[in-house]
RNA sequence: GGCCCCAUCGUCUAUCGGUUAGGACGCGACCCUUUCAAGGUCGAGAGACGGGUUCGAUUCCCGUUGGGGCUACCA
């Protein structure tokens, strides 16, 4: 067997979602396992919503991801000859027929039927304009639609993830092929490509089950034969309804703007149906495609769950370099409006990102550690300042004066924490009621990393200009 | 309504007829510790229901219930 081909196929109506973006990774990784291609086509047949804008965001979100395509992006608008001539030939070999019916006559149709109760559903033998009237509209050379005659015959195929699902043709009607503008409707326009650029195996979305039995039918009658679909299962809100917006961040620049690495996006949305079949969640590119089966995709839809995503970013967070870390840190420092120039920032996040769990949160506290004029006082400080009263800042007091006695050359985590621990032992003070003031007075909250670590961190002279404040 | 798909802890999942039904997130407890959202240990927590098939069903078959998708001259 030639190697495998697949493709993605967005249209450029919105903005990339994560479960187009999981499909797509699954098209990727797939490709990846197998040594095939991976195509990239964007479907802007739609020209009321497609814009070039959202065609962007998509392609950036795939980069973003690291998704590469071997071949596109391919423009399905710029095929409309070859999706016109391919419902033309079906009309020549008597597989499809005119309709010189209006739109709005079967708009009317549909209205009339409903207003009825009833449920309209386009039957051949029934709704249809009398032979005289046909023949009149087509010797007055009036615009027609191209209707497939969708064969009365059982259309079954194995799915790579379902197993066989069949289709009886008689619950399918007779579907448009080609618009009376000359445009070929989305299945036409699909087979017709997917033909053309050789397309091995379909790997797309469960609600596209219902468009496979009428894709196959065009694949015969057009004497092609079909590729493998694997329909992946699609992705919930927590309600368990479809995502959308109203569960919050769907489109995957929403969460490269929450601060999640791409890696730590692509490993949580292959886990999302898919499992590599062992425990070890956390893993690479590389494992990842090596053990990528389209069989061991999950038949039930999957529950997007926001909080493992966060989980699994503040994995990746903890493992990765620091220098892997700089950039996106400095960018949103950037955002922030915070000046890093000539800071050595790799110490501060080092020091920080065991306890992040995404590049916002990171750099919030870099910015923290870097600004002064960044730490807020959160409610856990002030009720513990509250908490211990006078004794807060008379343990300030005493730090205060132990750190003036460390030199700037000295300053570093090993020489503070004896300092540290030295202010408790002389005045017989619990170390915590030491170390706490001081977490406080240097970061606001009552969260950070070990206190001689956050000392050395932020520097001498801030250090102790925030201690000065906190004592007021 | 019709057609189709689906069904293991709250969530993501392992199991491909025989397991004390395993892991992860989240949750709880404990340990470590100056604190923690870090690390470690432990715990609670699932086969929707009813029939078959079988020596034996989470697993295979049927039905019920529940959820989802499609049902356009949208994609």
């Amino acid at each position: 067997m030639s190697a495998p081909r697949v493709r993605f196929a967005p249209s450029p109506t919105g903005y990339l979602h994560v479960g187009g973006a999981r499909t797509a990774l699954f098209n990727w990784l797939f490709a990846k396992r197998t040594g095939g291609t991976f195509v990239l086509r964007i479907e802007d047949t739609d020209k009321q919503r497609s814009t070039d804008a959202h065609t962007q965001v998509i392609l950036d979100g795939m980069r973003w991801l690291g998704l590469t395509w071997d071949e596109g992006p391919y423009f399905q608008g710029e095929y409309g000859d070859r999706h016109r001539a391919d419902a033309e030939s079906l009309l020549a070999k008597g597989l499809a027929y005119r309709d010189y019916l209006t739109a709005a006559e079967l708009d009317a149709e549909r209205a009339a039927v409903e207003a009825r109760g009833g449920t309209f559903r386009f039957d051949r033998n029934t709704i249809h304009l009398s032979p005289e009237e046909t023949a009149r509209r087509k010797a007055a050379g009036m615009p027609f639609a191209i209707r497939f005659a969708t064969p009365d015959e059982e259309i079954a195929w194995m799915d790579a993830v379902h197993g066989r699902i069949s289709w009886q043709g008689r619950d399918l009607d007779d579907f448009i092929i080609l618009r009376s503008d000359g445009s070929a409707i989305y299945n036409m326009a699909v087979v017709s490509d997917d033909i053309a650029m050789e397309i091995t195996h379909v790997i797309r979305g469960d609600d596209h089950i219902s468009n496979t039995p009428k894709q196959i039918a065009l694949y015969r009658a057009l004497g092609k034969e079909p590729p493998i679909f694997a329909h992946v299962p699609m992705i919930l809100g927590t309600d368990g309804k479809k995502l959308s917006k109203r569960h919050g961040a769907t489109a995957v620049g929403d969460y490269q703007d929450m601060g999640i690495l791409p890696a730590a996006m692509r490993n949580f949305l292959a886990l999302l149906g898919w499992s590599p079949g062992h425990d070890q969640e956390i893993a690479t590119e590389a494992e990842m495609i090596e053990r990528f089966a389209l069989e061991h995709i999950q038949k039930k839809a999957a529950v997007f769950d926001p909080a493992k995503l966060e989980w699994m970013n503040g994995q990746y967070l903890s493992n990765f370099p620091a220098e892997e870390l700089r950039a996106p840190v400095e960018r949103q420092l950037g955002i922030l409006g915070v000046a890093h120039d000539g800071r050595d920032l790799l110490p501060v996040i080092t020091a920080v990102k065991a306890r992040a769990r995404t590049i916002t949160h990171l750099a919030e506290q870099v910015a923290s550690r870097i600004d002064g004029s960044r730490v807020v006082r959160d409610e856990k400080g002030n009720a513990l300042e509250a908490k211990m009263g006078e004794r807060f800042s008379a343990s300030l007091r005493l730090c205060q004066e132990a750190l003036l006695a460390v030199a700037a050359d000295a300053w570093d985590a090993v020489t503070l924490e004896a300092a540290m621990k030295a202010v408790a032992e002389t005045h017989t003070l619990k170390l915590g009621d030491v170390m706490q003031p001081v977490r406080v007075a240097l970061t606001g909250g009552t969260v950070s990393e070990p206190v001689p670590e956050l000392l050395a961190v932020v520097g001498r002279d801030e250090s102790l200009a925030r201690i000065g404040r906190a004592i007021g």
